[in-house]
DNA sequence: CCTTTGGATTGGAGCGCTTCAACACTTTAT
DNA sequence: ATAAAGTGTTGAAGCGCTCCAATCCAAAGG
């Protein structure tokens, strides 16, 4: 920067100006810096910038798993919406591990970032408990488990147990009774979706049968759940899969064992990713709005930083039910 | 800090020595440093350790697509291995688009990362040019249009030439005679494969049937490519596609106009990513190892950072067929 | 002609940390 | 006993930038 001045033949402090775009420098000034810091390839630094500014202008995601497409649209949105509204973002990956999320949110909180945007998570309210009056946060797309006190975390979420009443309904309104729900373990949404699997089976008259098997959140999670459903006498015949992914090896494994979807098994599973939509698998699923989650997830970082919102808001959006091939009546 | 060495009774540097680990501080002092900031709830300001250290121990990602399940894999890779070695990575989104790609590394350079690792890229040498002399790059999965004389660059790929080459033989070995490509368009490794296809048409005396055809780099990215030649009167056999994702957007249009897979028309994709090894789509395709590539891609960086090569490396990895449903002899 | 005004420019302090030379104590060798 | 050689600790400079108050200059007003 100094050389930049020096090449110009002005100060420091009015290279910084033109940097930044200050209308107060002239434009003969303006475009001998312009030209100084072009002819040395200055680049600013923007560490030094923004300690100096006491501002990054970085907004944090934490993501839980990149492989998932779910959550890389998810992020996709909070980019472009971050974007609009001058901020960059910086994505740390927890691949699927609490003990990494820590460290990550951690790393993030060091680097300054303004705003904490938590996708997927499985952290809790304990963890963040710290966090959240340091840096404005919102949670997306997963339910803290122990939810928060402190008023710092917004909440975006698409109704789970409502999607999760609305497989059932459509699978009990073709006739099943016997469904069976393999679930996201410990996964962040895991729980909600269980609990509206339970009531929607009550409401269907089905409560007795619900059953609930440990999944998890990728293609082989579900390979042992299966595996054990069709030894025994009576298996269901409808399987609710915790998500899209769970689904398609939910898919494999029957295709293994020989039983044909939907006429043997029907098979729903959850988020509507692009996967679901192939013809080959058109997969029964439940939509939920990506990108439109990543931006709600923003704007509400944006309020608390740029209007001074300090109350939490928590936005559900409605899940909707997508149907395709893999539901049918129950075999005879 | 300050408040945090006031509390323990020591100096600011003190604090820092602690908080870095020396070995030069007394039990006590270490103890009661490391005490008064958890009491304190102190955070270094990574920025300013940054300025003051003059590094950074940043390793910068751009990603040409995050919804690829290919690309999210390869960083993956990258930030396991950045991770052994003490690095943090930041990714950044080219989402597609060659102009943001250009800001990214900008960004990144200004954020004084010190390695950029660019995936599937769309940038070229002369875009790079200036940067490559500042930072260390490597670039992975993809080949560089115009490659860089300055030496600063590294390269990590499968052989794409390979690759389709063995795609060709394999469609040739079961009979087919018209066998289409359709490439990835703009995309970094389209080139590339595109050659490989040619060479292997020739090799197999199909030289005078070598067709390619727009595609691009997604699902959709195909859709009119396969109108078009369904409406020939002597369509191709055997479809190459430039990836999975582009493949299985193949195989829906496919399955919309009615031709059955491989009876009717065998399919290829690249990349073998988890999709493809969905039993209902099976489709045959190309392996890369991804993480692998990503590990490589740090390795390479962290050589020029630790031991100061300084000439450029190119590593060439081998593509692997995997056969799976979507190839058969051609229809009679 | 001098003063005022207002825009353009600059000096310098400060952002939170690291690091190095210098200092204060101990311990060991002489 | 004194010198030499460690140990631990600290003060202060410096990393590259921003931004405020102060300064400068030219044009306008009296």
């Amino acid at each position: 920067m100094e050389d930049v001045a020096e090449r110009a033949g002005v100060s420091r402090a009015l290279v910084s100006l033109v940097i930044n775009g200050s209308p107060k420098v002239s434009e003969q000034k303006r475009r001998r810096v312009r030209e100084a810091a072009r002819a040395l390839g200055y680049r600013p630094n923007l560490m030094a910038r923004s300690l100096a500014q006491q501002r990054t202008r970085i907004i944090g995601v934490l993501v839980n798993d990149l492989r998932n497409p779910f959550f890389a649209e998810v992020v996709e949105g909070i980019e472009m919406a971050a974007e609009s509204g001058e901020f960059s973002i910086v994505v740390l990956n927890g691949r699927r591990d609490r003990g990494r999320e820590l460290t990550a949110v951690e790393t993030l909180v060091q680097l300054q970032v303004e705003g904490l945007a938590l996708v997927g998570a499985q952290l809790d309210g304990d963890d963040l408990d710290e966090i959240t009056d340091i840096v404005p946060t919102v949670v997306v797309a997963s339910d803290l488990g122990r939810p928060v006190d402190h008023s710092g975390v917004d909440t975006i979420v698409t109704d789970g147990r409502r999607g999760a009443e609305l497989v059932v309904e459509h699978l009990a309104s073709l006739g099943h009774e016997r469904i069976l729900h393999i679930d996201g373990a410990g996964n962040a949404s895991a729980a909600e979706r269980r609990q509206g699997y339970r009531r929607g089976m009550e409401a269907a008259g089905l409560g007795e049968l619900a059953d609930v098997r440990t999944g998890g959140d990728d293609e082989a999670a579900a390979f042992a759940a299966i595996d054990e459903i069709l030894a025994e006498p009576a298996p269901p015949t409808a399987v609710f899969a915790f998500n899209d992914l769970l689904a398609a090896g939910v898919l494999d494994r029957l295709d293994d064992a020989g039983v044909p979807v939907p006429d043997g098994m029907s098979l729903v599973g959850f988020d509507n990713t692009f996967i679901s939509a192939l013809h080959h698998l058109a997969l029964t699923t439940v939509n939920q709005p990506r990108l439109t989650m990543g931006r709600m997830a923003v704007d509400a970082l944006l309020e608390r930083l740029n209007d001074g919102r300090d109350e939490p808001v928590r936005h559900t959006l409605e899940p909707e039910l997508v149907v395709r091939g893999t539901t049918g009546p129950p075999p005879p």
